[in-house]
DNA sequence: ACAACACATGAATATATATTCATGTGTTGG
DNA sequence: CCAACACATGAATATATATTCATGTGTTGT
């Protein structure tokens, strides 16, 4: 185990430990994306990450619609779907308005609609 | 609560409960994504759904890289790497070669690199 | 042949998440 | 004012998932 040319600090403790290619490891861990990113990242990518959740976007990138209509288009309880609306509007993927008793749900987010269609074209091609 | 002109077989019911606006909904039906794409496009995004898989997969995006070293570089037990390689490589998401003791690891997927960049994107302007 | 190594994997555990049920809030029509 | 309605939400439950620990498999160098 020869130790490597490694002046960056965040090396040195590598190159003490790994013999075989610490400089590739230390560029890696330069260009990787921080734990606060890959987070946030994450987090959207798990919002889409639930079937449910992809039939309410898919449904909403065609037109608004309330609560009552997505439970029956989704084929779910009202309450099952009022609680995804919420993950989704904290978010910030969709908004909605209020008209008299009724709640009106839109895509807020236009990177969110390309998202998903790509990966819907994703499943298709392959 | 009037019934309204569906004349469509999955909309029967539908009418028989909606009064505001059942041809919305049977239209939204047709127009709605299969449960078993919605399935499948989740499947995808669930896997960039977490932080672990998010850093790996943006590594990889560089270069291809060696088990022992993605662990060091996303700070993780090397068995945890491990499962979450598996799953990533089931999905095809990632291909794998084997080189003697070593497993090299590379995207296998071009769509994944343009979701994963888009979603970096989106979190990036707001 | 043996020890060290790189990686994979089964089992166990802890944590997160989706759905349901019951109930709450605000609105509308009679 | 009251009942029906549309939606929101807290609690409970069931299920999925990520990580760790221990161990297994195949390879390399001595």
């Amino acid at each position: 185990m020869q130790t490597k040319q490694c002046t960056e600090d965040i090396c040195e403790h590598l190159c003490e430990h790994l013999g075989e290619h610490p400089q590739i490891i230390c560029i890696a861990k330069k260009e990787s994306i921080s734990d606060h990113d890959a987070q946030q990242v994450a987090e959207i990518f798990k919002l889409l990450g639930d079937p449910t959740r992809v039939k309410i976007l898919q449904a909403l990138t065609k037109r608004e619609l309330c609560v009552c209509d997505i439970a029956v288009i989704v084929e779910m309880g009202q309450s099952a779907v009022s609680h995804q609306l919420r993950l989704l509007r904290n978010a910030r993927l969709v908004r909605y308005r209020r008209e008299g008793k009724m709640a009106w749900y839109s895509l807020d987010d236009e990177h969110v609609r390309s998202l998903l269609s790509q990966g819907i074209d994703h499943i298709k091609h392959r």
